[in-house]
Parts: C-alpha cells; sequence; structure tokens
RNA sequence: GCUCCCUUCGUCUAGCGGUCCAGGACGCGGCCCUCUCAAGGCUGAAACAGGGGUUCGAUUCCCCUAGGGAGCGCCA
C-alpha cells in the first residue's frame, strides 16, 4: 500500500439477500478501513437489471446497519453511472485498446465447445480482433483487447504473489450489443473512479483479477492491493447454500441473535488474535490486520455462535439486550406490558438459552395465562402429595410483603423444612403451578418475576387441579 | 479438460526450524454442584493428508501424489 489513506469498498449485487459470506466480507473492509484510519465505500452493483431488485438493496442496507457497518461514501449504484462506462468504452475504442466484435453467439459456443473436446480452456479465438467484417443489421459487443504475451503477477495481500500467463486470458466483452457494460469492465471504472487503494473480495474472484488488472494498465490506472478472503461453507464443509438453514444476516436477526454476537463470531472466521475469542468492536479494529487473514475456507459452525451469542445475552447492559428482546416479544405476539421488566427478565433468563427468541418463548406465562398445564408436567408433579405443600406455600407468599427474590427464596427454603420435605417436593409442583411446566427459572426467580398477583391465583388453580384429580380417582 | 488456489483435533484456530510426545476455543465424555432446565467448577478423549527431499533438527522451507475449492459467460 502506498502513503495514501487506504480507501477500500463493499460491492454486493442487489440478486438475494446479505448473506454470512458477504457479511463478512463487509465486515473485513470495514475494519481495514477503520484500522488504518481510512475510508469505506459501498456500491451496489446493480447492472443486472434482470436479477437485482429493490427489495435486495434494503436488505443488503438493513443488513449493514444491523451490523453496525458503517460507511464513509456511497452507497453509489452501478446504474446510475452508464454514462460514465460508456464514456471509457470510447476511450478504449478510439485507442485501439478495444474492438467491436460480430461474432455471433453460436459461433462462439462452438468454438468453446470444440476447444473443450481438444482438452484447451475455453476462450475466444481472436477472430473480429484484426478488424471485424461488419454485418449488416448485426450490433457488435466491445471486447477488450487483452495482452498477447507476458505475464500478469500481483501480491494478494492474504494469498501471496499469484501470477497468470495472459495467453490464458482472451478478449473479453466489456460492452453487450445494447451498450451495457459488463462486470469485470465496470468494477475497474468504478475502483478508479473511487479511488479505491484495497480491493477485499471474495475469493472467487481471483481468476478475474489479472484480467482486471489488464484493463487497469490500458486505462492508464494505477492499480489497487487486491486482497482476496475465502469463502464460508456450511456447517457440512459443502458450499453454503439456503438448505444449511439461515445463511442471510437478517435470519440470524429474527432468530434471535445480537449483531454483537454475529460480527464476533465472523470476525474469528478466518482470522485471529492469538487465543483471544471475545473481541469488542474497538478490539476488533485495533487488532484487525488484512494480512493477518487465512487462507483456507471455513465452515460455519452454528453451536459457536450460540455460544457467542449467550456470552453477549449474559454481558451486554441488559437494557441493550431487553431492546432486542421487545422485538422478539413483538414478533412472537406477546403483549409485554403486564409483567416483568424486560431487564429483569434478560437477567435470569440470558444464562439459560441460546438465543433471544428462545428467552421470549421461554418468557411467556409472565405475561399470558398458560392454557393448561403441560400433560407430563402435571401428571409427574400434580399428584395428591402436592396439596399440602401447595397450601403451605400458598399461605406463606399470601403474608408476604416483600416480593423480592431473597424473601421469596426465604420462604421457599423454610415452608420446606417445616414440612421436613427436600426443595424438590415443593419447587416443582410450584414451578407446574406457576409456568404450566417443569422448566423455568429457579423457583424463586420464577415467583418473582411471574409477580405476586399471578402467582398466588395459579397456586390456587393448581391446588384445585391437585383436588379434582384425588377425587376423581377415588 | 485447462488455469489458479487450498490442506493442524469433529469445527474455528495458535504455531512463523529446536520452547510441540503440538496450545486455546466451541462441541463431546466423566465427576461435582443442584428445586427443573441451564449456568458454573474440575477433568478426559481428540489433529500436523501421504511420500520424498533441504537441514544437526521439520507442523514450520522445497517438490511430488492424493483430496478439496474456484474460475474458464454478452452473471456479478
Amino acid at each position: 500500500m502506498g502513503n495514501e489513506i487506504v480507501r477500500t469498498r463493499f460491492a454486493p449485487s442487489p440478486t438475494g439477500y446479505l448473506h454470512v459470506g458477504g457479511a463478512r466480507t463487509a465486515l473485513f473492509c470495514y475494519l481495514q478501513a477503520r484500522a488504518t484510519g481510512g475510508i469505506f465505500i459501498l456500491r451496489i452493483e446493480d447492472t443486472d437489471l434482470e436479477r437485482s431488485t429493490p427489495e435486495s438493496v434494503q436488505a443488503i442496507l438493513d443488513g449493514m446497519e444491523w451490523m453496525g457497518l458503517d460507511y464513509d461514501e456511497g452507497p453509489f449504484y452501478q446504474t446510475q453511472r452508464f454514462d460514465r462506462y460508456a464514456e471509457v468504452v470510447q476511450k478504449l475504442l478510439s485507442e485501439g485498446q478495444a474492438y467491436p466484435c460480430y461474432c455471433s453467439k453460436e459461433r462462439i459456443d462452438a468454438i468453446r465447445e470444440e476447444q473443450m473436446k481438444q482438452g484447451l480452456k475455453p476462450r475466444y479465438d481472436g477472430r473480429c480482433r484484426a478488424g471485424a467484417e461488419v454485418v449488416e443489421g448485426v450490433r457488435p459487443v466491445i471486447r477488450f483487447r487483452n495482452p498477447l504475451e507476458g505475464n500478469v503477477v500481483f501480491d494478494d495481500l492474504v494469498r501471496g504473489r499469484i501470477s497468470i500467463s495472459n495467453d490464458e486470458l482472451d478478449d473479453l466483452v466489456i460492452a453487450r450489443p445494447d451498450g451495457s457494460p459488463t462486470y469485470n469492465f465496470t468494477v475497474v471504472v468504478d475502483d478508479m473512479d473511487m479511488d479505491v487503494s484495497l480491493v477485499i473480495r471474495g475469493d472467487d474472484h481471483i481468476n478475474n483479477t489479472p484480467r482486471q488488472i489488464n484493463i487497469y494498465k490500458a486505462l492508464g490506472a494505477e492499480l489497487p492491493d487486491f486482497a482476496h478472503v475465502p469463502m464460508i461453507l456450511g456447517d457440512d464443509g459443502a458450499r453454503l447454500s439456503k438448505r444449511h438453514g439461515a445463511v442471510s444476516v437478517l435470519q440470524y436477526r429474527d432468530d434471535g441473535y445480537l449483531p454483537q454476537a454475529l460480527v464476533n463470531y465472523l470476525v474469528r472466521l478466518g482470522w485471529s488474535h492469538g487465543d483471544q475469542e471475545i473481541f469488542s468492536r474497538e478490539e476488533m479494529i485495533e487488532y484487525f490486520d488484512i494480512r493477518d487473514v487465512n487462507r483456507k475456507a471455513s465452515a460455519f459452525n452454528t453451536d459457536k455462535l450460540d455460544w457467542l451469542n449467550q456470552h453477549y445475552m449474559r454481558e451486554l447492559p441488559a437494557e441493550e439486550v431487553a431492546r432486542h428482546l421487545a422485538w422478539q416479544f413483538e414478533d412472537q405476539g406477546i403483549d409485554t406490558t403486564a409483567g416483568p421488566a424486560l431487564e429483569d427478565l434478560v437477567s435470569v433468563q440470558a444464562e439459560r438459552v441460546k438465543t433471544l427468541k428462545e428467552m421470549a418463548q421461554q418468557s411467556r406465562s409472565f405475561f399470558e395465562d398458560y392454557e393448561e398445564f403441560d400433560p407430563g408436567a402435571a401428571k409427574k408433579h400434580l399428584r395428591p402429595v402436592a396439596e399440602a405443600p401447595l397450601q403451605a406455600i400458598a399461605g406463606k407468599l399470601a403474608g408476604l410483603d416483600n416480593w423480592e427474590p431473597e424473601a421469596l427464596d426465604h420462604a421457599v427454603r423454610s415452608t420446606a423444612e417445616e414440612l421436613e420435605v427436600g426443595m424438590g417436593k415443593i419447587a416443582q409442583p410450584l414451578r407446574v403451578a406457576l409456568t404450566g411446566t417443569a422448566i423455568s427459572p429457579s423457583i424463586d426467580k420464577t415467583l418473582w418475576l411471574t409477580g405476586r398477583d399471578r402467582s398466588l391465583a395459579r397456586i390456587q388453580k393448581a391446588i384445585e387441579f391437585v383436588q379434582a384429580r384425588a377425587a376423581a380417582s377415588a
């Protein structure tokens, strides 16, 4: 890299959601710019009019915002730069660095097939290179005049030196018959115009780089540095696809993951700083260097993401986690106006669940009455022997004026002692009474979160249930 | 087929010629704790793809083989 300021860019094409691979590339671009006091640019590569959609553009913007990847310039849209591309095509044409080609698709396909058959790499044979015969009524494509000899060599910041011979390359199409530009050409024009000094992108672009370098040279532009980052694979080591479940970053948001967790997970995929696992945004920026990124593709491991998510649910300020949790409740149609404070909920539930979605699901009974007891739980814990403990604790709780965890814990324990039974004999029936299920936070916290009125009413209901059951079997 | 690239525990990784009978993390097993589920504590199993070199000495450098990936579009 030169002495000037580093300028990176993330350049997705809006043909679907922002997937985790793209998100990590964006993160790396962002971190490298922030780490060096540089500029991070967002550019939307929407020249494929067929497949690009406004929804996808929005998904990319939303995903970036959710992850907190703010950019300094853009978003720029390639569809708004067609005049500029046309201008550069004309320049190359007038300099003889590009030429019109009238070869039919049929002919191109035929030679490709023939070359494959002969064990050769399929390439355009250069028929129109020396001067095309104009075919009436046919609008030509424009091809770039690639050098015939020599090698293209570049030092990739993550892959090291890469060298390819020019005779592996052919004269690529840079403009279609309707004048619309193609990818390998627009990237170069854009990166040149936007003064991008460091191109960070997926390693599926490695093979495109030499031909892009030739275009840079033809344009007399200064070459940027390149850093090709490996791709992300699914849990099973196969290429990431819908079949692996969540691949879109917004899906992770909807599934109850905190952005801090996803970002932390992603930054450690292909990059590390000693044995450190947890990184604050500041630490990432301080330690990150694109040169330290690994060359190998890595598999996405949801178990580790879950671990990080729980870590952040526990460590982040409860108010912040609560904000994300509120969204989950809303999404699940649970009204949280009558019930415990979400911060309190977070403080007790965070260590018990993997995601905010689970947290909301398992906290339903603190806000709404449950329909009926879980059959298995009721069968096991709401038996006749449970009546006495429930009556005892009901009486004790009714007289309690301090509805706080410490007092509640004392109430349950002292009741157990007075009845001379183990905690399980009283906590489990009580748990089923309060939540309808056999699973919940510790009994004092469950009482606390359920609240006084709701707790007392539910215990009564459970006592009636036990009595009815005893009567029925008698 | 051709070109380019990749290869340390199941997974993410540390390692940049001796400190490695290979370290950490997730996950997994066992024990403890325990009112359920978790969480937590302790503990255990688990890897340098294979073969040649170079070197006094290779996980680290070179070559080959095997396996894997990407590209070879008038897609990006």
